[in-house]
DNA sequence: TTTT
DNA sequence: TTTT
């Protein structure tokens, strides 16, 4: 089925420090564990509620592993953006279960950190200050992504009038 | 925690006609089986390879649920837009199963059909001419939009998979 | 054409306060001006090269307004989800202009701040502790949306197990 | 500004046939004109209402080019994923005028055909069917999506609207 | 006009 | 396990 679209978009924050593992081949596997919570009040009593949804994050992708690795925290706040993926595996019982994650592997994913180097999680050297954690983002190609960063020519440098 | 996003969006097609229950109180919940897949071609072998993931839907949204008893059937491509919740629950060997679903209810939810009345799927009438199923879609406040988020009830006694 | 979508997701900054103006009957208008921006390393040279995008957000939403008045300030890191909308008008000189603005307006838009309090742009006080600016975020229903978020029944509160 | 996010997500159909066009150096741009569009019923009269927007979209991305070339046509659904850029340019008279465009450049774009095969907008043959059409997708690695954002060329003389 |  |  070609025309499909499975895309997750999280904000949210760590619980814990990134788990990176490796492939027998060497390749880095980043594991994250991410709250999103969402606060009502109640419409019957007017208390304010809290719920908190914990996904699990697992990156593939060699360059936001580093990304993982280097700069996020507990606690820090982390824009991701993914895919879902359902897996099956057999606990030490022999019982059957299922997984579902947020994956990111490959061009069409993306993370973010949110809260920068003023934030509690972050550990950003002064040598980091020409990091490349950007490349993360959209639009500043990291290395292993064979994507060329397109020039706009010179009248691009222009003013927008709001 | 303020300042959390949770969204997924999907593209993909219905494993199987939605299936519509009610809680005890009356309001719908409808579940979707959602295909999404993706093709690539081998760099080794240069085969062409296929993976399907499914995604199960759920949603509580009273208008939507509306929107998929009449208008979706097995086949159908659809546009979901929803939040990831992880549920528990236990089989009846008395296992502890986990559930990851995509979950339509309140307002930052959204199913729009995308094969239209030409397509498979779909079986519009002409009487349906002035449907008013666009009134999922983010932008069009009908009436009908004024959803209730469903209540959830007890027996989710589904299998997975699914 | 039913089967459309629209949507705009955004994370800057707030390059001024916000403009809050009224209409004719009253209701208020927020006008953000909103940075995004991205960084690469240029191939050639090695240059540590920025661009920034600046985007003209419009909220109609009368409580996301609220939230705009209240807690946002220049500098200030917010979460925008809205739709595309480019309009025309004319400018003193008689000349045709267009201007494409992110809409907030209706069910399917959302305004999160994700500097919280500490964050140097807002201007939260001790009372607004259990303020409701979490009713913009997708799940937590602002009263001028009909909406009522779902209860989950009590075996709800489980541990997810990672 | 690390930490940013500008994506524009757009389900719609073409207005018109692709236009393509190529730079100085040889690399394709594609231009498509994308219709979404609303529908709601009035509150007061209980009229049926519609509105269209389009958007100007530019592909940059060489390996999607080729897909608009191909694929697309008037008519087709699409699912678009791009940023959002603002340019400025001068009309003949002599005035600068701004446009606002949805640009598919890099690694974090996406342009999927929603119609198929079956579609009235596409013009898939035979030999299409171990097509490479989905290698566009978020998640199917080809060789082809080794793709080389475009460098933005001088002559953007179009008009608005379009 | 923001931010890093 | 986070955050407010």
């Amino acid at each position: 089925m070609a025309g499909s679209v499975n895309k997750v978009i999280l904000v949210g924050n760590l619980g814990k420090d990134p788990e990176i593992r490796r492939t027998q081949d060497g390749r880095p596997i980043a594991n994250l564990s991410v709250a999103t919570s969402e606060t009502w009040r109640d419409k019957g009593t007017g208390e304010r509620k809290e719920k908190t949804e914990w996904h699990r994050v697992v990156i593939f992708n060699e360059g936001l592993c580093k990304v993982a690795e280097q700069y996020l925290k507990k606690g820090a706040k982390v824009y991701i953006e993914g895919q879902l993926q359902t897996r099956k595996w057999t606990d030490q019982a022999g019982a059957e279960k299922y997984s579902t994650e947020v994956v990111l592997q490959g061009f069409n994913s993306n993370l973010t950190m949110l809260d920068g180097r003023s934030g509690g999680g972050g550990n950003f050297g002064a040598e980091d200050s020409g990091s490349d954690f950007g490349s993360s983002s959209p639009s500043s190609p990291a290395p292993r992504r064979a994507v060329a960063a397109g020039a706009r020519n010179s009248d691009m440098d222009d003013d927008i009038p709001f």
